[in-house]
DNA sequence: ATAACATATGAACAATAGCTCATATGTTAT
DNA sequence: ATAACATATGAGCTATTGTTCATATGTTAT
């Protein structure tokens, strides 16, 4: 077992041809599951997380998540490109204040549901 | 607005004492929202969600992972660690052969409500 | 015991990501 | 136009992470 070139490894593996084809016949395109990895790595940060908890509950700009957050102004901003670029939240400008919000409901599910996982 | 200590920052913002009390009523405990970051880690990784997604079809040895991703064994076997320390996958052993299979259905959810998303 | 095989793991390296700092942009009031 | 404020952003630094390589562990057959 040695390279990834497939030529001399595992002889002895009880993969089987029909399940090679199920598999290629359902997983999504590469790009598909790339672009699902990179949203998934939005959740992967505790700020971002808390960013989206407070959001639950009202919108809110910047300055007052970076208060409830007792982050800096620009960790924030910072994070909340991210959150925005992947569509999770979404802001309308009131003056010189922005307001952020959740932009979907599937948010609340993906958090609930991991929430569930680690309780277990 | 500088720094983190609250003092002298964004004496306009729109923060109110309800919402305050609200948000810090709701938002689970920082240890909790730590873990939760922890686990959506793991799913940040397309080398991780391809295995999840093999897995769906069948429970399948660590070589046979690595073949159809056209990866190394090394490589997916420390991908697989994580995912069983996050309780995401388990396995079996059956004699030289280790059997990794999905732990648990919120993985299904949590993929398929990020696919929602991102097919929006 | 030895060899062959399947899997696991530690170290090292390159790439990625989050925070800070300084500064830019955009809005409002004077 | 200028000042004050709220937010956005680029550069730099540090920490984290995924892969590779070499090797260790565990199982089976001889």
């Amino acid at each position: 077992m040695t390279d990834a070139n497939g030529v001399e490894r595992c002889e002895y593996c009880h993969i089987h041809q029909e399940i090679v084809n199920k598999v290629e016949g359902t997983m999504p395109e590469d790009e598909i599951l790339y672009d699902l990895a990179e949203l998934f790595k939005i959740f992967g940060d505790s700020t971002r997380i808390k960013i989206l908890y407070v959001l639950f509950e009202s919108e809110m700009c910047v300055c007052d998540i970076a208060k409830l957050l007792g982050m800096t102004q620009s960790a924030i901003s910072h994070q909340l490109r991210s959150l925005k670029q992947s569509k999770l939240v979404k802001y309308r400008r009131e003056g010189k204040t922005v307001f952020y919000s959740l932009a979907d409901g599937h948010v609340r599910t993906i958090l609930d549901q991991g929430m569930e996982h680690i309780a277990e």
